[in-house]
RNA sequence: GUGGCCGUAGCUCAAUCGGCAGAGCACCUGACUGUGGAUCAGGUGGUUGGGGGUUCAAGUCCCCUCGGCCACCCCA
C-alpha cells in the first residue's frame, strides 16, 4: 500500500480542502477588514527581476534567503521573497497618475530559502497591508488599527495580543543622548533587537563588542524601562491619540525594545506578539519614506506591515480560536437506492440544485448505510433517500442528520423543507 | 548556512541486553437485505523515512542521505 511517495518540496504544504478552507477563512477576515478601512485590493507578479530586490534589500535577502533561477535566456529569475519592491516599482511607474494616498492590500504567496521550523516555511503566505503617499503619525496608527482590527475580528483579545510600538526616530535621539555617535546607531539596533533573544551577559558581551561603554550599556537598560517615553514623542503622542480614536487604543502599548530588522524603517515600527511570547512576531510593519525612490521614482513615504499565514494559525489554534470550518459545501446528500433509480436520484439532485440548494449524489448504487455514513463523514447535514416507496408515490425521504428527524415530502416540497432545516445555520443557502 | 533532538501501520504510540514488528483509534466486512454516530465480532494494513556498514541476527549499534522539530541566522 505504501508506495514511494514523491515528497512535497521541503518546506512547502499541502493544502487539503480543510487547509484550504482556513486558508479561505483569513484571506476573508483580512479582505473584510482591509476594506473596511477602504484599502483596494492589488498584486504583482510572483516572479521577479533579481534586479528588483538588489536595488534595495539587504544582501542577505538576496543572496542567501531568495529563491533565484535563471529562465532560459539565463536572466536571474526570483520568486518573490517580499512585496514592497514590487509595490514600490508599482507606484513608481505610475506615479504621476495614482491618486494618492493610495491604501492597498494583498494576499499571496511568498517564497524565502529558509531553514523551515514551526511557524516559519519555505512557501507562505502573507498579508499586505500599505499607504502610501502620507507621512503622518496618524496614517501609522491607521495601519496598526487595521491590523487590531484583524485580531479583533477573529476573537483574538487585547489580552492575548498586543502590538507593540516604537519609534527609530525617537531611539535616534535617545541613543545620541547617551553619547552613540550616529554611525554606530545601526548596530546599536540590532542589539536592541537581539535584546529579548539573548541572555543578559551573551547581550552585555555584544554590546562591548560594537564598541559600547559600560555606562553606555547601563543607559540602554534604563532606556529599556522607559515605558513612558512614547509621552516625549511628538510622533508617537499623535500616533496614540489617533489610536485612541479609531477604538483599537487597548491592542497597542509602547515598547522601547521594538526596533525591527529592516534598514529601511525610518520613523514608527511595531510588531504584533502573543502575550506569552510563545511565537514569533505575527505581523511587523512600520514607516519607511524612501522606498519609492530606491527604484527610480520620486520620493514617497509610506507606512505599512505584513503578516504570514503560519504564525497567525499557530496562534488561533493557542487560544482556541481556530475555526471549526465545514468540510463539503453541499447541504444535502441524494443516495442512489439502486442501479434502476440511479437516474432518477440525479434529476432529484438538479432539481434541488435549481431550487438554490448545495447537492451532491452517491456516485453509484451501495447500502443505504453505506451512503448515510458518508453523509456523516462528509458533514451533509440532509440526506435524502429515493427508493420504491418513494418514487410509486412521487415522494422523497428527507433525514436530518443533526436531529435524526425524518419526513416523507412531495418532491416539489423537498426543497422547502430542507432549507426551513437549515434556516437558521445557512439564512444565505439560497442562490 | 551552523549546532542539537527525533523519524515504527492512515493517526497517536509501544517493542527489555541486538533475538518472530505490536496496541489503541481509523478503515473494510458482518451482527443489521431501506438509515449515519453507539456496541460487539472478524479482517485489511509495515521494505521500521531512504541507502550503506557491523553482526549468526539490526526498529535497536555505526556512517551517509532525506524529512520534521528546536536553537542560531533571519524575519522583507
Amino acid at each position: 500500500m505504501a508506495k514511494p511517495r514523491i515528497p512535497t518540496v521541503k518546506g512547502t504544504r499541502d493544502f487539503y480542502p480543510e487547509n484550504m478552507a482556513l486558508r479561505r477563512w483569513l484571506y476573508e477576515h483580512m479582505r473584510a477588514v482591509a476594506e473596511a478601512f477602504g484599502y483596494q485590493e492589488y498584486d504583482g507578479p510572483f516572479l521577479e527581476p533579481l534586479e528588483l530586490y538588489a536595488a534595495k534589500s539587504g544582501e542577505e535577502l538576496v543572496k542567501e534567503q531568495a529563491f533565484v533561477f535563471p529562465d532560459r535566456s539565463g536572466d536571474l529569475i526570483t520568486l518573490r521573497p517580499e512585496l514592497t519592491p514590487s509595490l514600490a516599482r508599482m507606484v513608481a511607474q505610475r506615479q504621476k497618475q495614482l491618486p494618492l494616498p493610495l491604501r492597498w492590500w494583498s494576499f499571496g504567496p511568498f517564497w524565502r530559502y529558509e531553514r523551515p521550523q514551526r511557524g516559519r516555511g519555505r512557501e507562505f503566505f502573507q498579508w499586505n497591508v500599505d499607504m502610501v503617499g502620507v507621512a503622518t503619525p496618524e496614517g501609522d496608527a491607521e495601519l496598526a488599527a487595521i491590523g487590531a482590527a484583524f485580531f479583533r475580528r477573529v476573537g483574538l483579545r487585547p489580552e492575548q495580543v498586543r502590538i507593540l510600538v516604537n519609534n527609530r526616530r525617537l531611539m535616534d535621539a535617545q541613543l545620541e543622548a547617551l553619547g552613540i555617535p550616529p554611525e554606530q546607531r545601526k548596530a546599536v539596533f540590532r542589539l536592541i533587537d537581539r535584546k529579548d533573544k539573548m541572555r543578559a551577559d551573551a547581550w552585555e558581551a555584544y554590546a562591548a563588542e560594537i564598541g559600547l561603554s559600560p555606562a553606555q550599556i547601563q543607559g540602554l537598560y534604563a532606556l529599556f524601562e522607559r515605558h513612558d517615553l512614547w509621552e516625549t514623542s511628538d510622533e508617537l503622542r499623535r500616533f496614540f491619540a489617533a489610536a485612541d480614536a479609531l477604538g483599537v487604543r487597548d491592542y497597542i502599548r509602547y515598547e522601547p525594545t521594538i526596533i525591527r530588522g529592516l534598514d529601511y524603517y525610518t520613523g514608527t515600527v511595531f510588531e504584533a506578539r502573543d502575550h506569552e511570547g510563545r511565537f514569533r512576531a505575527i505581523l511587523g510593519g512600520g514607516r519607511y519614506d524612501n522606498l519609492v525612490a530606491a527604484v527610480g521614482g520620486e520620493p514617497v513615504p509610506g507606512v505599512g506591515f505584513a503578516m504570514g499565514d503560519m504564525v497567525i494559525t499557530l496562534v488561533l489554534e493557542a487560544y482556541g480560536l481556530k475555526p471549526d470550518l465545514p468540510q463539503t459545501p453541499a447541504q444535502v446528500l441524494v443516495t442512489v437506492f439502486d442501479a434502476d433509480r440511479l437516474l432518477d436520484s440525479l434529476r432529484l439532485a438538479q432539481r434541488l440544485r435549481a431550487a438554490g440548494l448545495r447537492v451532491s449524489t452517491y456516485p453509484q448504487p451501495a447500502k443505504l448505510g453505506k451512503q448515510f455514513k458518508y453523509a456523516n463523514r462528509m458533514g451533509i447535514p440532509v440526506v435524502a433517500v429515493l427508493g420504491p416507496d418513494e418514487l410509486a408515490q412521487g415522494q422523497v425521504t428527507l433525514k436530518h442528520m443533526g436531529t435524526g428527524q425524518q419526513v416523507q415530502v412531495p418532491l416539489d416540497a423537498a426543497a422547502a423543507q430542507v432549507r426551513a432545516w437549515l434556516a437558521p445555520e445557512t439564512p444565505g443557502g439560497a442562490a
